[in-house]
DNA sequence: CTAGCTTATTTGTATGAGTAATTTCTCCGC
DNA sequence: GCGGAGAAATTACTCATACAAATAAGCTAG
């Protein structure tokens, strides 16, 4: 029996993982080395020692390890020991490091540079979007619209929604590799929500952008589209670089 | 069963890691699932059952295991478990998944998709290049025009120069998550080279494009650095498409 | 038929012993 | 002194076994 989970579970990436000791190992050190405290070269203290510091089994403390390695914040040798990788090496697209980066305050730069990846990729994906999407690319967008303009986006309900509507266009633009962006461009849309309503009370409305966006592609126009996308994208940097600079 | 492991030592993009028990448990269960030989939705054979048909310890299996759940590939759950995840789960971006991926022959839709991120992303970035390349970056891209230039794309040192000349642009862009698809993009560039070479006996020189896009951010002009960095993908997505519908 | 308990199965955690890789040190020949 | 081969020490890696926890499925009482 195929199960199509399409867009079921999109929020919390790998919420069972933390629930387990070696996720939470990986989840606490990853979130450790994101926020600087081991820094790039840093060689973390033995299996042994560290496992047990952290009253741990040393099983439970590798397979955290491997995580880690899998997303390359660590490498690890023989007889040299277990080190915090280079910066380049890191995987900074990948759900988990989003996560973690964002758990504690992210630096100012880090949320610059999702939104400039932001302003580069959401626009193409419009345009790919406007010449690819189906119906029920249409009606899924159309129905977070609607679930948007409900509950706003000072609701856990409302922002949901804002993810879902830029998740389906990402989806509509058929396209494997972009998607796996999706957690990125999900970041930044989060941040800004949260920046708009940390600085202003009465924030700017974002269903008209939306809703232009919305129609380009349904109309299936991708020059349209993308530039409406832009339009939005640009509006919501204004916002948070008025929250990021007061 | 097969096991045999093709060419071993020929390139190493992290070779360490498959050189221990649980990275090549990983790389062959990797390579499985992205080729298709383990379908999103399928359930693995049991840890016990599984680890002792691959002549592994249960813990070297876990530990690959948790590689591959690190990269979105696999979900485990007591009483149910270890499943495939579907697509949207993966994580494409990994470098590791890219070249698990590359191992086998990559299917031509994933092809077109990297390029079609390429295209998205190079000219976007070469622009940003332009604005903040410094005097070291500047000095790379010219030392890997030269390599490029005396040894040719049919040798591996002119590939790995044209790498590195495109490696530089996204350095040179100044933005974290954007240096993290450089997996992607190197992907993307070198089988454009295979596809080339495989399809023609003298393929166009890539030379004059190059050197184009390396003048334009030497100048320090965004647009036309765009402009050439465009013209470059789009001539190679010509060769490249060639080669895929012959 | 439902709610709640029981059970069986599978992954998760713990521990200890032993292996392999690799850096560092040492010693030998020169 | 100096360089290189080899020994030693340190560290992660692998293995085997035992037990714990989670959970889907089946069972039983109501």
């Amino acid at each position: 029996m195929r199960q199509d989970r399409g867009h079921e579970d999109i929020r919390l990436p790998l919420a069972s993982s933390w629930r387990r000791i070696h996720g939470s190992v990986a989840r606490d050190l990853g979130v450790a080395i994101l926020s600087g405290r081991h820094a790039p070269g840093d060689v973390l203290p033995g299996e042994i020692e560290f496992s047990e510091q952290l009253k741990v089994s040393r099983t439970a403390y590798r397979e955290g390890i491997r995580i880690l390695s899998a997303k390359g914040l660590v490498e690890s040798r023989p007889r040299t020991g277990t080190r915090v990788s280079q910066r380049s090496r890191w995987n900074l697209l990948d759900p988990d490091i989003l996560a973690w980066a964002f758990e504690a305050e992210p630096s100012e730069a880090f949320i610059r540079d999702l939104f400039e990846l932001r302003m580069i990729v959401e626009p193409a994906a419009a345009a790919l979007a406007a010449e690819r999407r189906s119906g029920l690319d249409i009606a899924r967008m159309g129905h977070a619209l609607e679930e948007m303009g409900r509950h706003g986006l000072a609701t856990e309900a409302g922002r949901a929604a804002d993810q879902a509507f830029h998740n389906t266009i990402l989806e509509a633009a058929r396209n494997g590799p972009l998607m796996a962006l999706s957690s990125s461009i999900a970041a930044a849309v989060t941040w800004t929500t949260i920046f708009k309503y940390r600085q202003q009370d009465k924030p700017r409305d974002p269903m008209p952008d939306h809703r232009a966006l919305y129609d380009a592609i349904v109309a299936g126009d991708p020059e349209v589209a993308r530039a409406a996308m832009t339009a939005l994208v640009r509006l919501a940097l204004a916002d948070t670089e008025m929250a990021l600079r007061p």
